[in-house]
DNA sequence: AGCCAGGAGAATG
DNA sequence: CATTCTCATGGC
């Protein structure tokens, strides 16, 4: 099943660029995993096509449903033409925002997102994507391809809540095995409702994100941005420091309080998607200064 | 060898 | 109360 869609769409910066960590290049295309989801995604001229491989454990699901779902997964609807417009009236983003190609932030599922961050503490993205792929093959459902590579759906949290520390240590999450434990266990509690996190005020939710143990400032912010639809959030992690610090302030260190602050003053309902350029163009620079903290 | 999409808890001011 | 320090881990 094939399913066609407008292009306006940069597929390595929207797949590899480090929001999810379950697509590889592959011959001139992408392959991935949503959910159970096993996915081909490949440009051609203007339009990017996507190959559902196997339908994995959503058989209940018809292509019109999963057309809509891979719609709401790309937010194809978006218009980011117009979003680049706004993110160019900042004189300073401007330049960044022309020289990279046109950047999508996903909607991804909460619960992998929370898996996804909470593996990033302290770590970089060929790490994090080798301890995701390391937890799909271990706890996931095999889902077979035509290909004939066998691919893993992404675990319910209750498969998590259930395993050990040391079976998630013997993956190499290291100190990191505690917090992803303890958080799926806390969310099979039943406290958590991410459809009702949705609609609330977003302050209110960064605070209960914040209750689960491995989740601080930046992971909620990245849990808000890439899977509950705030883009208003503005993670900060130490690219988006440098690139703040070096862009806007002359290389002045400063506190992230502030940073969040005049963010929001700055960019306001755009601010994920400044964060995700300004991420990218310190990512692309790759300055050797000493480091921001 | 040193760096890397931070968080938690204790110590300090 | 706010800021700073230290620690845990593993791949590249």
């Amino acid at each position: 099943m094939f399913y066609y869609v407008n292009g306006d769409f940069d597929l390595h910066l929207a797949l590899m660029g480090g929001q999810a960590f379950r697509w590889q290049s592959n011959e001139g295309g992408y392959r991935g995993v949503i959910g159970g989801l096993s996915l081909e995604v490949s440009q051609h001229q203007g339009l990017f096509r996507i190959q559902v491989g196997n339908r994995g454990n959503h058989e209940k699901l018809s292509g019109e449903d999963i057309c809509r779902y891979l719609e709401w997964y790309f937010r194809v609807d978006e218009n980011s033409q117009g979003i680049r417009a706004i993110l160019c009236e900042d004189q300073v983003l401007a330049p960044i925002v022309r020289n990279l190609g046109v950047l999508r932030i996903l909607r991804q599922d909460p619960w992998e997102c929370i898996v996804s961050y909470i593996c990033s503490i302290d770590s970089n993205i060929p790490k994090i994507r080798t301890n995701i792929g390391n937890i799909c093959r271990l706890f996931g459902k095999e889902i077979p391809t035509d290909s004939g590579v066998t691919e893993h759906a992404f675990p319910p949290m209750q498969v998590i809540a259930d395993s050990s520390e040391e079976e998630l240590r013997s993956l190499g999450l290291g100190f990191r095995a505690p917090y992803l434990l303890k958080t799926a266990q806390n969310l099979v509690s039943g406290e958590f409702d991410f459809s009702e996190m949705r609609r609330q005020n977003i302050d209110k939710v960064r605070a209960d994100l914040q209750t689960l143990p491995g989740i601080g400032p930046k992971v909620a912010d990245c849990v808000l941005l890439y899977s509950l639809d705030r883009l208003d959030a503005f993670p900060i992690d130490r690219w988006v420091r440098r690139a703040v610090s070096n862009l806007y302030f002359r290389g002045e260190p400063i506190p992230d309080k502030d940073i969040k602050a005049w963010a929001l003053v700055r960019f306001g309902a755009l601010s994920g998607y400044a964060q995700q350029y300004l991420f990218e163009w310190s990512r692309s620079e790759q300055i050797r200064e000493a480091p921001i903290r």
